[in-house]
DNA sequence: AGGAAAACCCCACTATATTGTGATTTTGAA
DNA sequence: TTCAAAATCACAATATAGTGGGGTTTTCCT
C-alpha cells in the first residue's frame, strides 16, 4: 500500500493540488485520502479508481512479467 | 466494474481451476470471489491485490492515455 | 522568527465489505 | 437425459472502510 500512497502523492504534488482540494474533486472524504497517502489504508477499489482518474490516471492489469 | 470482474473470470478460466480453488489460493471467501467476478462487489485494494497475484497478474498504474 | 496553509492525528459514528452457512440454480460431461 | 460439480443466491453476523469534527503538528513562505 506504501507504493501505492506514494503515487498518487507525487503525481498530486505534480499537479500542485492540495490534499483537500484532491478529496474534493475526487468527491473523497480528507481524511481517507491522507491515509491513502501514507499507507495506512485499504481503500475500496470505487475510491481508488475515483482517485486515480481524479489525478487523470489510469490503472491496468497484464500477465505478471519475470523478473530478471 | 464489470470490466475488472471480467478479467479475473476470463484468466481464472484459463487456469483451469474453479472458483472455490482460486477463492482458498488467495485466501477470501468465495461469496467475495463471485461477487467479484460478476462485478457485484466494490473490493478492497488487498483484496484486489490477492486475487490478481494469486492468478499470476499485476496491476500498474500510468498517466491516462490518449482517446483518439 | 512569525504566521498561514497544509498535513496529520484522534475519536466516534455510519456505511458497507467480507464472511460462513445452507439452499437453489446452472453447467457440462457421460 | 441424468447426475455431479460449479456457480449463484439469500441471509445474518462480524470486520473494517469511509466519514466529519476538532485539535495538533509540520511545512514553507515572507
Amino acid at each position: 500500500m506504501e507504493r501505492f500512497g506514494n503515487i498518487i502523492k507525487e503525481r498530486r504534488k505534480e499537479l500542485s493540488i492540495t490534499q483537500r482540494e484532491l478529496a474534493a474533486l475526487a468527491g473523497i472524504g480528507i481524511n481517507t485520502l491522507t491515509k491513502i497517502e501514507r499507507g495506512e489504508a485499504n481503500p475500496s477499489l470505487k475510491i481508488v479508481l475515483r482517485v486515480l482518474d481524479t489525478l487523470g490516471l489510469e490503472m491496468n492489469i497484464k500477465i505478471k512479467s519475470m523478473n530478471l
